[in-house]
DNA sequence: GTCCACTGCG
DNA sequence: CGCAGTGGAC
C-alpha cells in the first residue's frame, strides 16, 4: 500500500469545483492540501467536497488566500495557522494536520508583490517563521507542502535571467529558501533532476502550457526519513489543459506508508 | 412536415449557452428567435452555434439589448433594425428574416424603466413604429415575435392589481399595444384560452417557475392566414428550472409550413 | 486571462 | 438573483 499526498493551488475552490470533481475521483490521492481557496469557513463547499469521498479541514477568508486539506480519512490532528502567538497568526495561509506520526504542513506563502514592497519583507519572514515551525517537529516524519512562490534555482523558470529581480526568484530569496529547506528533500527533484517541469503556467501566458513556459514554484519537502520512504514524486499536468483551470496544476508523492 | 418556430429571451447568450446547448438539440426548432444577446457581433459565439446544427443571424451591441436569429437553413433575406431613415434605427432590438414568403420579425421591445421615465415614451413609439412595419408586409404571412415587454391582460401577470402603474401593464401600454396588433393572432390564447402561462419569472422572486409567479410578456403574433395554418403554440416552463437559467423560457409555434 | 469585490440594473 | 462593467491582484 502506498499513501499519496498531493497539493494544489486551485486559485478559488469554489470556481474550480468543476476541475476537482474531474480530477480528484481518479487521482488516487489519500491527502490533498488545497491553496487559494479564496472562500470562508462557512461557505465552504463541505457537500461537494463529501460527495468526491473526502474529509475537509479548512482555514479561508474572503477573497484572498484560505488552505484546505481533503482527506480520505480525517486528520488525527489540524493546526490553523502559526498558533505561536506571534501577530499575524496566517490563519488563512497555513494549515498543519497530522495522520499518525506524519506532520503535513499545507502552506500558501506570500506572493510577494515586488522587491520594494513591504509584502515582499513579509514574505521572508513568513518562509523563515514556517521553516521553525517545520524544524521543531524534526526528526520526525514531516512533510512541507504548498505554493511556495520560491523557483529555487535557474531550472525551475522559462527564462531566468529575465527574472532576476521576481519576487519569487530574485537571488536573496533563493538563498534564504535554500537554507530554510536545508534539512528537507525536494521530492520532485529526487525523481526528476534536471528536468524542466513547471506547476504554474501563467494565463497570460498564451499557450503557455503547450510550450512549457512556467514556473516550479509548488513543491513538496520532506524530512530525509521520510525522502526515503518516497517512491515517485511527479506534476500532472492535465488539469490545467481542462476548461476553466486553475493557472496551477497538480503535484504527488507516493510514500510506502501505512497511516 | 410542420415548421417550428421558437422565441427566447435568453439574458446574454454567453452566459446562456450551456443552457441553450441543453435544450435546443431537442427542442426540434427551425427558427429560434433570441433576445438579449448582449454580445457585439465581433463576439457572437457562431462557432458554438454552428455545433448545435444552426446558422446565426445577429445584431448586437455591448452590454444590452441585442438580436439574433437561429435557423438550421440561413434565411432567404434579412433587414436589421428599423432601416426606414428614422433615428434611431433600433439596430439591436430588431431583425427581420424572410423564409420563402414568410416574414419573422424578431423583436426586444424596451422595457421603459417606469411610466415618467423618457425610455416609458420610447417604448410606445417602438411599438408604433415596429406595427407600422409588420403591417406594412399585410396580407403576406407575417410572425412578430420577441419579448415585447407587455403583459396584454390581467390574466397575463400575477396580482395584477399592484402592476397598474407598471410599464409593461399600465392601461395606456395595453391599449396601444391592443391597436397596435388588432390585426394579429395571439398564437399562445389560440391555444391557451384562459391559462395563467407566463414567459418571465424574475429572478428575484423566490421560487417564482414553481409558485407561477410570473409575467406573459413574450409573445408570438401571427397574420390571419397564418395564424390558420398554426397548429399548436406552447411555452417550454422546462428551461428556466435548469441550472443557470434566463429569466424567461421560451416559446414554441408549429406551422403546417413547408418553406 | 481569470479570479475577486463592488455598483447598477430589472 | 444574476446579468453587465469597473478596478485590483497575480
Amino acid at each position: 500500500m502506498t499513501f499519496r499526498v498531493g497539493t494544489f493551488n486551485v486559485n478559488s475552490l469554489r470556481s474550480r469545483l468543476p476541475v476537482l470533481e474531474r480530477w480528484l475521483p481518479t487521482a488516487g490521492v489519500d491527502v490533498l492540501c488545497v491553496q487559494e481557496t479564496k472562500v470562508t469557513d462557512d461557505q465552504f463547499p463541505v457537500a461537494e467536497v463529501e460527495a468526491m469521498g473526502y474529509h475537509a479541514v479548512f482555514a479561508g477568508q474572503k477573497s484572498y488566500n484560505g488552505v484546505a486539506v481533503l482527506s480520505r480519512r480525517a486528520p488525527d490532528e489540524s493546526v490553523s495557522g502559526f498558533n505561536d502567538s506571534q501577530e499575524p497568526n496566517a490563519d488563512s495561509r497555513l494549515l498543519a494536520v497530522r495522520f499518525g506520526d506524519l506532520w503535513i504542513f499545507n502552506s500558501y506563502v506570500p506572493q510577494g508583490k515586488a522587491i520594494d514592497h513591504p509584502d515582499y519583507q513579509y514574505k521572508k519572514e513568513f518562509l523563515s517563521r514556517l521553516s521553525g515551525l517545520v524544524a521543531a517537529r524534526l526528526p520526525g516524519n514531516v512533510l512541507w507542502v504548498g505554493d511556495l512562490n520560491v523557483a529555487p534555482t535557474p531550472l525551475d523558470v522559462t527564462n531566468p535571467t529575465n527574472k532576476k529581480d521576481h519576487v519569487c526568484f530574485i537571488q536573496e530569496l533563493r538563498d534564504l529558501y535554500a537554507l530554510k529547506t536545508s534539512a528537507l528533500v525536494d521530492l520532485l527533484r529526487r525523481f526528476h533532476d534536471g528536468e524542466e517541469l513547471y506547476s504554474f503556467f501563467d494565463y497570460r501566458v498564451k499557450n503557455a502550457l503547450e510550450r512549457n513556459i512556467g514556473w516550479r514554484i509548488d513543491h513538496m519537502l520532506a524530512s530525509p526519513a521520510l525522502a526515503g520512504l518516497c517512491r515517485n514524486c511527479w506534476i500532472d499536468k492535465e488539469p490545467r489543459g481542462w476548461e476553466k483551470p486553475s493557472d496551477h496544476t497538480p503535484m504527488l508523492a507516493d510514500f510506502d506508508l501505512e497511516l
